[in-house]
DNA sequence: AATGAATGAGCATTCATTCAT
DNA sequence: GATGAATGAATGCTCATTCAT
């Protein structure tokens, strides 16, 4: 029945844009509500679909969530072998900053789906033990231009705790730029906020 | 019959216990499993008395995990005003850490609430947000001994979140001390890590 | 212990009041809300009195429905008895009219019980078919002087129908006086409300 | 596929189908048992569906009983305005004779309708409220054809309430027929029953 | 005579998931 | 690819009733 005449046909087909739709619209819910109060009726109205046809994409209610989880967590975690490792010889400072910048970056470019990683999934616990251990490890590299009875478990702890909390109050909220929030977290990070050090 | 010499027994009546039970039983399920996860059978189960019960001592869910929420906020609260304000006058290093110190001693008191009110609190956020506010008005007494061009708003978020990631990640699980922490987040937050002040 | 200068306590014994202010809160929730919308533990609060003192006084909730559906059907049998049969000889209006006038009277007196009686007892029914076949007897005595083809069956059921309306809607809540009702009563019954007789 | 001559089926899908048998089933045993002893288990029972499906139909049991309450009460309502008003000019006891007739008819049509809407339902004293007001209006336009010393309040109190026991005594049990209901109660209420008026 | 505490049995409602079409 | 209809399995909550004191 079709002519040659007609438009030839959306690149992605029906079905992937109702997945695609379903993504969306659970991407944002489980977001601003979390895992147990988002209910799939909810997630189909604001996707436009059936309810049956969720499962012709979905095995169930927990892969959809764990898809959305491991989105983020994927490109978060790529993101953080592309920016490589600290040199001694570089412009420390500068590096770090740098570093930051595109974590935030990266983060504010789908909150929703940030929020989904950081705040409702149940490997975020995990995910930051493994952002600590990977950053005592950078830090272990400059060592000599850290002070000599550093606690770099805790450093890092603690650098990950700030920059988790920034997410959520600050970037998330659009209170503030990556590049403002990367700046601070730098400066916090490196020399404190007291006016000398004694 | 009763004899003078016979320790004067608890007043704790009969129900005052089963209702301890369920508070206790109710913390720790909600602090390991969160709200939505758990069950009134579970919590009745682990508190050894029936379903009917529990309506005897609480209205619904929501009130028995209400409760659990505000005690850990009630006490911090009280802490938080006892604690004072910085003076110019005083050793500001030690104040800092010696107030740190108190909180964290009184949240390392009990875990469970702990993990309620900064966890799975609807107003945690809110919570946090208040003590933000608190953190910029005591930074701002202090102000000159500060560096001139700090955002206040931004370290008072930055402390707020270093502080809160400890409590999960290093107090609850027992890995560091409250006076451990303490002495780390002061150092941490006046001095950075950086050897030398460029 | 009880000395003789106590006072010689109260004739009722403190058992039969608890047992009296039972019945008269049962008997106003009953009356306002029915049986089933009245919870034990609103009749023991408005009494004052413990949940397990009910069961002291009544084996259970239908027991003191029971009793108090009977109170007044017991007593309404009795004057039912008491007002006699009609006569020839008697002024049969007047005769009408005064017992009707008795009956109303004494609904009148507690209003609680009419309406448990009368609207929310399962027996009420039969209560009412038990009054019916009662007025058919009667008319069946004063025949002769009533319509030659009246159906008596129908006649009786349509001035029980009238009495129960007007015990519910003018009685009950006191619009209208048990004297005034029954001498409206007699009047429709006997004679309608048209003009004249063509 | 399908021919012309194929009678287009029912356009009643399965579902509606469903709803219909949950509301048969409901308006049966509401009206045998009431609102509260009726239970859903019981109603889904009859109706051969499962308990969520009735979910599906109604918003819960207070939503059922709700529309089976109206629907009488909405029928009934549109009849009374149809009937028009009384004239002076018409033959009067063959009008009223009609009406009644057409309203013991329509309520004869749906008998468990008719119990729900007259005995359980709680707006049913607001029905009978609100047909006593309709009924003395109309007898204020026969006035001059009625006694002169008439109550018209307590005359159409006690007709209202006259055809409101023979509906529950008489039509839904099947014991008379609407016209005959309907010719006894013209009678009874123009005449009376007394053979002469003295 | 009275009560603090407890409970068995039940009920309305919800939600993720599936089947037949 | 899509859907109208249906459901198994829970879950929070209520209420009449009883036990031990």
């Amino acid at each position: 029945m079709s002519k040659v005449t007609e438009k030839y046909v959306l690149p992605k087909r029906k079905g992937e844009a109702s997945r695609s739709r379903l993504l969306e619209a659970a991407a944002q819910l489980f977001a601003e509500r979390g895992f147990e109060q988002t209910k799939i009726s909810d997630i189909v109205k604001a996707a436009g679909v059936t309810q049956p046809s969720f499962y012709l994409y979905f095995e169930n209610k927990d892969a959809i969530f764990a898809e959305l989880s491991s989105q983020m967590t994927q490109r978060l975690g790529e993101l953080m072998l592309e920016l490589g490792q600290f040199q001694t010889s570089e412009d420390l400072p500068q590096k770090i900053q740098d570093n930051l910048c595109a974590i935030f970056t990266l983060l504010n470019q789908n909150p929703s789906l940030t929020r989904i990683g950081l705040e409702h999934a149940t490997q975020a616990p995990l995910l930051f033990a493994t952002m600590e251990q990977m950053m005592v490890a950078q830090l272990s590299l400059i060592k000599q231009q850290l002070k000599p009875d550093l606690d770099l478990e805790l450093a890092a702890s603690a650098m990950i705790g700030m920059v988790r909390h920034f997410i959520q109050t600050q970037l998330i909220p659009q209170k503030r730029s990556p590049a403002e929030l990367a700046r601070f977290c730098t400066d916090f990070q490196l020399f404190g906020i007291a006016k000398l050090k004694l």
